[in-house]
DNA sequence: TCAAAAGTGTTTGCTATACACCCATGA
DNA sequence: TCATGGGTGTATAGCAAACACTTTTGA
């Protein structure tokens, strides 16, 4: 079997990227992991990610992977930092581009594909033994998700494209872990102005129905305060 | 001439770390360029970086290349993003780890070596054509530091060991670019509680001597608010 | 009519802002 | 004594936090 190579004058690093996916599930804040296949870390969970094609754009690797290894598509991505201490990965030195993506807390078809042997959520609390330096991309990633709370709307992006104020006040009570005041948290919610009435109604159980509501952009993150 | 080649079964980009250098200077905001010594972009000005070692930390690299080619060093550095658009760099694929400092305003010996033909600190407002997509990264570095006045201390890099408070104003003034009440500013500061008298009063012109101030923790950056 | 979640205002305390004069020094 | 920047306190407004009851629905 011939095998091409690629020579360089000087050694290079490889470069992967890897993403850090939140959802909130069962009330709780998951991430998703995948078992790995192959040598190294085989059969450990580790982050969504691989290697870097040669002309492909970081943030479009970071997007292809993640639906290669998991099914999951369309979602918010943000660069989160880059991990290279030699040696995280024992095979070569091995630069990490992260990537953090939040994804609504409704049912995702999880489709492990060859690159993966097994995908899945998994508590942000209750995190198996992770490949590499894993567990350090995640600890990085959460402090930027919880730092971010305070200052933008990124949680927004946890909900579907409809959702209840209840929902949304649930999804914050869930990342902050505390319970919020009902009538500030709606004062509060509808003074962002980023939020609107879609006009329906939604009934969930023997009582009252509460309004929809929907994110008046989408696709936008808000500074906030 | 032999040449060593280094191979790999996958083509591999190359990694360097950029170096985006503010410094106030002038009661303007200002940055380090350096004039580029080579091609691709010879006679250019570009960010201080350079290619990483295989076996050295990401960030040591910066440092490194900062000491390098402008002198600079024992500064405060944090990783600020990751460039890597295909065609960024003409010779090859190169992935861009780009990190950002803060030096204080002293007088700061700026010593060009072989790696750069010249060295220079250029107003952020009044920036020359800059090689490859440093344009790019000298914004997002401009609007990371804008972004973290509000919400952290991380000005407080940009004063010498020792200030006064009326430095420390004149500081944020510059940053923001407005005027600050100064009784306002003087609680605001001192109410952080990152700072302490010296006990030294310094002397500056035909009045009223100032009260000495320093950090109380020089390496901490804290959140505020 | 009961159970369950939806929806709604006012009071209070705290933080941010606006604002003007005296102080210490060297020439 | 004058010019220059250093140093200080109070009053007000706006925002955040605490807090309890009525409404709507299906069973």
């Amino acid at each position: 079997m011939t095998q091409t190579l690629y020579s360089y004058a000087y050694p290079h690093p490889a470069v992967t990227t890897d993403v850090v996916v939140f959802t909130i599930r069962d009330r709780r804040l998951q991430l998703l992991l995948i078992r790995r296949a192959m040598e190294p870390f085989q059969g450990h969970w580790a982050l969504p990610g691989g290697f870097l094609n040669i002309d492909e754009d970081l943030e479009r690797c970071a997007t292809r992977e993640l639906k290669e290894e998991t099914g999951v598509h369309g979602v918010y991505l943000e660069q989160l930092c880059t991990f290279g201490r030699p040696g995280r990965d024992p095979r070569e030195r091995v630069i990490s581009v992260a990537y953090f993506a939040l994804v609504p807390s409704e049912h995702l078809t999880l489709q492990p594909t060859s690159d993966a042997s097994d995908a899945a959520w998994f508590p942000q609390a209750k995190l198996p033994p992770l490949a590499f330096d894993h567990d350090e991309i995640i600890r990085t990633a959460h402090g930027r998700l919880i730092a971010k709370l305070d200052y933008s709307t990124i949680a927004f992006q946890f909900l579907p494209e409809t959702f209840t104020l209840s929902e949304l006040q649930d999804t914050y009570e869930i990342l902050v872990d505390e319970a919020l005041d009902k009538r500030n948290f709606r004062k509060w919610a509808l003074a962002l102005e980023q939020i609107e009435e879609t006009g329906e109604l939604r009934r969930r159980g023997n009582h009252r129905p509460a309004r929809v509501y929907q994110l008046t952009h989408r696709d936008r993150i808000d500074y906030i305060r």
